[in-house]
DNA sequence: AAGAGTGATGACAGCAACTGACATCAGCCG
DNA sequence: CGGCTGATGTCAGTTGCTGTCATCACTCTT
């Protein structure tokens, strides 16, 4: 059965509804946030989206996976902020300038990214899923701040630390009832990392 | 089948063969390492084991964990070291000791720790889980911070900020092929941080 | 010593995540 | 017009994981 059928084939008589990929992806945040990630069967998320457990699948790697399709853009705007910072920038400088531009990106979508981030935080899984991505993240960024000329482990290090100040600045972000910003928290957090490896 | 059926009985006439929960763990880890996470089930494993697949749900709550029991002890160590440094030494220097007392435990089993390490290394779905166990430790470390008095944020700072040097320098200590001291790269991470979030 | 626990294990059924193979069919293109 | 394409559906199968009940050597009680 195509949602089409039901809705009555009125879309130009378009063989399929079309972005079946952000019904997934909707329907599955939408079920996620009502009964929670381990009570939600694919088949389920798939019907509300008018499509079957199959082709969920043909879209998405596994049932985490639906929530984290916007981490490929983030990395791109992380890294293309990283590698345009003045070359006189320090590397944790390059790393603070990617972390506001991805932080700016994230804010533009704050009501989405709070449901989002309550959803993740209710499931274990999915905090893993998170987990690896931000490490990926952080590996990206890593590999931009050679391309600028740091040494192996320097590198990494400053781009895990980067990453870990992103992570609080963000929890921050979310929790906060006011409309904080989140580039500025950052600032803020990234200070703060600073004042601590100082012995302070 | 019982494995003392095979073995014959010979061990004092126990029931049943002693140390379940070991022998799970070296058959999976031997499994693992042969023909890789993915292509190995846990009933293969409990075969090995002289045990059933449901027992090693009994022992284990999925097939990633046998491979992460040394987790709690390795929390203990940490967080203990951590609320035992001085009142006078700064968050990022018990932080320090406690990386350190970390360092030296793993570093007790060098071999074991090794393999082991090349098993998660080549699966995606391990390594998730090394960094939820990875996430658990900076939140018990960043605990025993604010227990020593430091403040929310920048406790959890410190707390990542230490987790991150902590994994560069396992990943030295895994890779290189003399035999050095984990504790000591530690030292040099922790020295390399605070260069680089200091700006060189 | 007989009988009543106890605890680790096995046996079995069942659900849900995921995969491979093949079928379908509207629209496009030559 | 007819063949090709690409998104989707259908179906069967494997595996991770769970609930439930059975088993039975050992132990404790009386």
């Amino acid at each position: 059965m195509s949602a089409a059928v039901i809705i009555g084939y009125d879309r130009g008589m378009a063989r399929w509804e079309p972005d079946s990929r952000g019904r997934l992806e909707q329907a599955a945040l939408a079920l996620y946030g009502e009964r929670g990630f381990e009570n939600t069967t694919v088949a389920e998320i798939a019907a509300r989206a008018g499509l079957t457990e199959r082709t969920f699948f043909r879209y998405f790697a596994d049932k985490r996976e639906v929530l984290f399709s916007g981490a490929g853009t983030l990395q791109e705007v992380l890294v293309s902020a990283a590698v345009s910072a003045p070359d006189s920038a320090a590397p944790i400088d390059a790393v603070a300038a990617a972390l506001e531009a991805a932080g700016a990106l994230l804010q533009e979508r704050r009501e989405f990214a709070r449901h989002r981030q309550a959803v993740i935080a209710a499931s274990t899984e999915l905090r893993e899923r998170e987990l690896i991505k931000l490490a990926s993240l952080a590996s990206a960024l890593a590999d931009a701040l050679r391309r600028r000329g740091a040494t192996g482990p320097a590198a990494t290090l400053t781009a895990e630390a980067g990453i870990a100040v992103f992570k609080v600045a963000f929890e921050r972000w979310v929790n906060e009832s006011n409309q904080e910003d989140l580039p500025q928290l950052i600032r803020e957090s990234m200070d703060e990392l600073k004042a601590v490896t100082a012995g302070r």
